[in-house]
RNA sequence: GGUGGAGUGGCCGAGAGGCGAGGCAACGGCCUGCAAAGCCGUGUACACGGGUUCGAAUCCCGUCUCCACCUCCA
């Protein structure tokens, strides 16, 4: 099977073929770690995570990926400053908080994880390039800030497809040296009222990089000078990667062979951003909600495909994952195990080949079940453990196998207080068992009633009772605006449209 | 002005000329002492107006609406 992915350069779908057979390289533009992390900025890292995990597990490709971290620009001097804090403790602070909670959704870690201040020496390398064979030039003035000189560059406009001429000039707030008014800055120059650890040397001057730079420097140093997949949001077309490709092959570098941008999360069908409060933040929300949960929501739809948050949709998902799970477990495998088949549906493979189809897949994860549900009820064990090892192996691919052990890791009693609750609830159990055979139907109600309060869900099967210990619900309706009672607002929240950052 | 994306049933969401993807919700049934879980069934959905076709949600023409990007937004 062939796995096709749309490349957005050429607006085509493209059978993958990687430069080297057998293996991936992949570069996504991380977040730059100005604030909080909300659900619109994570969802891409758990589209390209089904990718990644398509690619090992569906191909057997061995994945390099690649995402950084942007861990100096404006905003972050701008906040980290307002908080009184140095621009590199706010920084890390965010960079630790996003990990904690892409770790949280069982986003595999990238194979490197580049921090653009690490990567100065790169990025001035690259820039010497350009500027020695004509395509970037410091600026006029004694801004210390380096342009990149579109004209120079008639593949401009290539990767979005636009025609230097048409793209309105930028309105910069102060006039700048600039050649053209679309050349973008490689480095910007040293300001005063910035502080000296946020600047580095370079032969135009002390400053610190462009943000664009940044990333053409990482992809080169951990993928090489060409490599197979870029991606990112569907917002970072423009300027970021059309501006990323130019540099990189004015440069004279192959830079990606593949583009692939991702949409977005919408509220009310616009996008997702700030001005929302807290209450999407993910750090917030997991306070609320099971991490699979709100794995199974950012990832159950197509990856291009804007997907709208609304209040029901996190109860939604889990009431979709629950049923996963319920399969998985009365399926359950026997105490010794059996041999696990890695077997997918063949619908599955073609669900996810076709650009990473997951509604399609998620179809057949459903479907199975329903058949697996169908098996066991009939007693055909063959079947039933058929359907187990493929739910277990599709939902694995999507991130979200409800059984994993990572979600149930840590948190929980520890092995002898599961016991002793065990014992209690399985006396309390035997009590019922007995009063059914009696007919005594009031005392075995009242023992499931009592069991009830205590959190304890029994349910009734052929081979017995079975019990668990009830979740509370995701999410209540209208709690995730409640949440943010008495909590005042971003200052962003205060500021326009035209401000709102992500 | 330029460049993209999108309008599918109560909701979320795939699909892309003929067979109603799937989930959530709702209703009916089977099973159950009663529940729960599970299974079975129930919907006459494709923004609007034309056209092509034996057949259009899907192709063509036109219209409307919404969203995004256009120099540091996932």
């Amino acid at each position: 099977m062939t796995l096709r992915l749309y490349d957005t350069a050429t607006r085509t779908l493209r059978d993958f073929v990687p430069l080297q057979p057998g293996k991936v390289g992949i570069y996504i533009c991380g977040l730059t770690v100005q604030g909080s992390p909300h659900i619109g900025h994570v969802r891409f890292t758990v589209a390209f995570d089904i990718l990644r995990r398509w690619l090992e597990r569906g191909h057997g490709y061995e994945v390099t990926l690649i995402r950084n971290v942007t861990d100096i620009d404006d905003k972050i001097l701008a906040k980290s400053a307002e908080a009184g804090q140095p621009w590199w403790a706010w920084a890390y602070a965010h960079e630790r908080e996003t990990a904690d909670a892409l770790e949280a959704l069982g986003v595999l870690p990238p194979t490197y994880e580049p921090r653009a201040t690490g990567h100065v020496p790169e990025m001035v390398e690259l820039m010497t390039t350009l500027v020695d064979n004509g395509h970037a030039y410091p600026a006029a003035d004694e801004s210390g800030d380096v342009y990149f000189d579109v004209r120079s560059w008639p593949a401009y406009g290539e990767l979005t497809h636009q025609a230097l001429d048409d793209m309105a000039p930028a309105e910069d707030a102060e006039p700048r040296a600039k050649k053209d008014p679309r050349d973008f800055a490689l480095w910007k120059g040293a300001k005063p009222d910035e502080p000296a650890s946020a600047t580095w040397s370079t032969p135009y001057g002390a400053g610190r990089p462009g943000w664009h730079l940044e990333c053409s420097a990482m992809a080169r140093k951990y993928l090489g000078d060409t490599f197979d997949i870029h991606g990112g949001g569907v917002d970072l077309r423009f300027p970021h990667h059309e501006n990323e490709q130019a540099q990189s092959r004015a440069a004279g570098l192959g830079f990606a062979r593949y583009w692939l941008h991702n949409g977005w999360l919408t509220l009310g069908g616009e996008k997702m951003s700030k001005s929302l409060g807290n209450s999407m933040i993910v750090s917030h929300l997991l306070q609320h909600v099971r991490p699979v949960v709100l794995r199974y929501f950012l990832g159950s739809t197509h990856y291009r495909s804007t997907l709208e948050y609304h209040e029901d949709s996190l109860r939604e998902a889990e009431a979709a994952l629950d049923r996963i799970e319920g399969f998985l477990r009365r399926a359950a495998p026997p105490a010794g195990g059996f041999a696990f088949v890695i077997d997918y549906p063949r619908d599955f493979v073609e669900a996810l080949d076709d650009d990473l189809n997951v509604s399609g897949a998620l179809a057949v994860v459903h479907e199975t079940v329903t058949a697996g549900n169908k098996a066991i009820d009939e007693g055909d064990d063959d079947a039933a453990r058929t359907a187990f090892q493929q739910v277990v192996a599709m939902t694995d691919v999507l991130g979200i196998n409800p059984i994993d052990s990572r979600w149930n890791a840590g948190g929980g009693p520890d092995d002898a207080t599961s016991d002793a609750l065990a014992s209690l609830v399985e006396a309390e159990l035997a009590a019922r068992q007995q009063a059914r055979a009696t007919r005594d139907y009031a005392t075995a109600d009242a023992v499931r009633d009592r069991l009830a309060e205590a959190g304890i869900e029994v349910e009734d099967t052929p081979a017995g009772p079975r019990w668990s210990v009830a979740r509370p619900p995701a999410l209540e309706r209208g709690e995730s605006s409640s949440a943010d009672n008495g909590e005042p607002p971003d200052r962003d929240d205060l500021r326009d449209g035209a401000e709102e950052d992500s």
